[in-house]
DNA sequence: GTCGCCTTTAG
DNA sequence: TAAAGGCGA
């Protein structure tokens, strides 16, 4: 009976639609059984928050109901940290004596070890390892140039990929069809998502779990949101972003379904069309971008800069200016607004993202990878791609085609996209009562104004000069 | 080698 | 409008 037995290893892929791991088993096996290991020891190393595994636990438990309407159990099981994945799964598919793996890939180097590592084990045992492919469009490393060279510029790296894509490709599967009851004797531990406490205030709220929340935001994002995408998306107090990030990292959402709906809804044109749509396919793209990038530059997932020039810059160490902009008391308040934002929801509107993220690593002149472990210890979002490639990109150590030297200045962009300081009022609410004009620098033309708000940590002028002399001085030591 | 172009601007 | 370098074909 138990001749054709199929093991799916759950990871980034938490949900039973578009699965092509779980579909593939269902489709070739008899009958299938779901694992899903844990991994606190290796979570801690890389810094992902609580609210983001908290996030996940919710979301194992919805993967669990909806398997179990497929009379697929799902095994959970701890396993430290990644070492201990092979023997672990080897253990469980030799005591229910199950004869295949499958699996979907990821891309960080520590994962493709874990994988490699677990294959190889596996087929020591003569047990297959079928792997899947679900994480980005395009599997990274085979959108190229000319060259042969991976992309280093967004723009061609699109180009490329609306040129390749195809309608087939774009076809989301199907959930794997009920299959006949599989007893099993196992005990998975409970309340798991009280192991990680979220720190984000109601984020239960904030952030439901499960395929079916995922796909109707989704879907509201795609009637009343996305045509006006392009035209709101910049401004935080404005609900005009899809905030899908945290279901897309926890692949309840796959990118292959949201690229598929919002294509259908612009008529299946990929760069005409609605301007809003074209433009939020090109923020699904910036992920896939950054996936390809870590996986054909892994020193990027080494901590190391994209640039390997910038390495010789001499970032500042001052623990006070980092409590500042951690706290969200820098004296500028779009920035303390958005670090307040982060660390109460576990979530920061992107053009914020950029904003703290330059101010950080070029007003403050603080190394980049604080900021980026700041950002992964809060972000219920956090991807490693994703935030290390926009870090980098802010810090200029990463990729970007601009020549002249990317620094925002803080209080223009208050002014330009919180015009009327409604996020800032949001957040700070000690500043609530000054008007439209003084709110985005509060102290700026009085300096003896009595608030119950720290005026500006630096200067932005010569903190300005001051990064761009730094900069300046890599090329000359050439 | 040449040429066109580059997510998100500052002053 | 100046900035001001390198990618991709």
């Amino acid at each position: 009976m138990q001749q054709n037995l199929g093991l799916v290893w759950f990871r980034s892929d938490l949900r039973v639609l578009d699965n092509p791991a779980l579909y593939h088993a269902s489709q070739q096996c008899s009958q299938v059984i779901g694992v899903y290991l844990l991994f606190p020891r290796q979570w801690r190393l890389q810094h992902d928050s609580n609210n983001k595994l908290y996030f996940w636990m919710q979301n194992l438990k919805a993967l669990e109901n909806e398997l179990g309407r497929l009379n697929i159990p799902l095994i959970i099981a701890p396993a430290e940290s990644f070492n201990k994945a092979p023997a672990t799964l080897l253990k469980l598919a030799e005591k229910f004596t199950i004869p295949s793996l499958w699996l979907n890939d990821e891309y960080g180097v520590y994962e493709q070890q874990r994988d490699d590592d677990t294959e190889r084990l596996f087929r020591q045992k003569n047990i297959p390892c079928h792997r899947y492919h679900q994480q980005t469009l395009f599997i990274p490393g085979t959108l190229r140039n000319m060259q042969g060279q991976y992309f280093k510029v967004f723009t061609p790296f699109k180009r490329s990929l609306f040129q390749r894509i195809t309608p087939e490709q774009l076809q989301p599967l199907p959930a794997p069809e009920k299959q006949a009851p599989l007893p099993l004797e196992y005990t998975n531990p409970e309340s798991l998502e009280q192991h990680f406490p979220a720190t984000a205030r109601n984020i239960d709220d904030h952030w439901p779990a499960g395929e079916a929340v995922a796909h109707n935001r989704l879907n509201t994002f795609l009637v009343n949101t996305i045509e006006q995408y392009h035209n709101q998306r910049d401004f935080p107090a404005i609900a005009g972003t899809s905030s899908l990030s945290p279901w897309l990292t926890a692949g309840t959402l796959s990118v292959r379904q949201c690229f598929h709906q919002a294509l259908q809804a612009n008529n299946g044109e990929l760069d005409t069309g609605n301007p809003g749509i074209t433009t939020w396919l090109g923020e699904l793209i910036w992920r896939e971008f950054y996936k390809h990038i870590l996986y054909g530059f892994p020193r990027v997932s080494r901590h190391r800069a994209f640039k390997p020039e910038t390495e010789r810059l001499t970032w500042r160490n001052d623990p006070t200016l980092l409590k500042a902009w951690q706290t969200g008391e820098t004296g500028f308040p779009l920035v303390d607004a958005a670090m307040r934002q982060l660390t109460s929801t576990g979530w920061m509107h992107n053009r914020l993202r950029m904003v703290t993220a330059m101010f950080l690593s070029k007003n403050l002149l603080l190394d980049w990878r604080l900021g980026e472990q700041f950002f992964m210890e809060h972000l219920i979002d956090g991807d490693l791609a994703a935030n290390n490639g926009g870090w980098q990109w802010s810090a200029s150590t990463g990729t970007d085609a601009a020549p002249y030297f990317r620094m925002f200045n803080p209080t223009s962009q208050s002014e330009k996209f919180d015009s009327e300081g409604a996020f800032i009022r949001q957040w700070l609410p000690e500043l609530a009562h000054l008007d439209n004009r003084r709110i985005h620098a509060p102290y700026q033309k009085n300096s003896q104004l009595a608030l119950s708000y720290p005026p500006p940590v630096v200067n932005h002028s010569d903190s300005r000069q001051r990064v761009m002399e730094a900069f300046k001085a890599l090329k000359s030591q050439l």
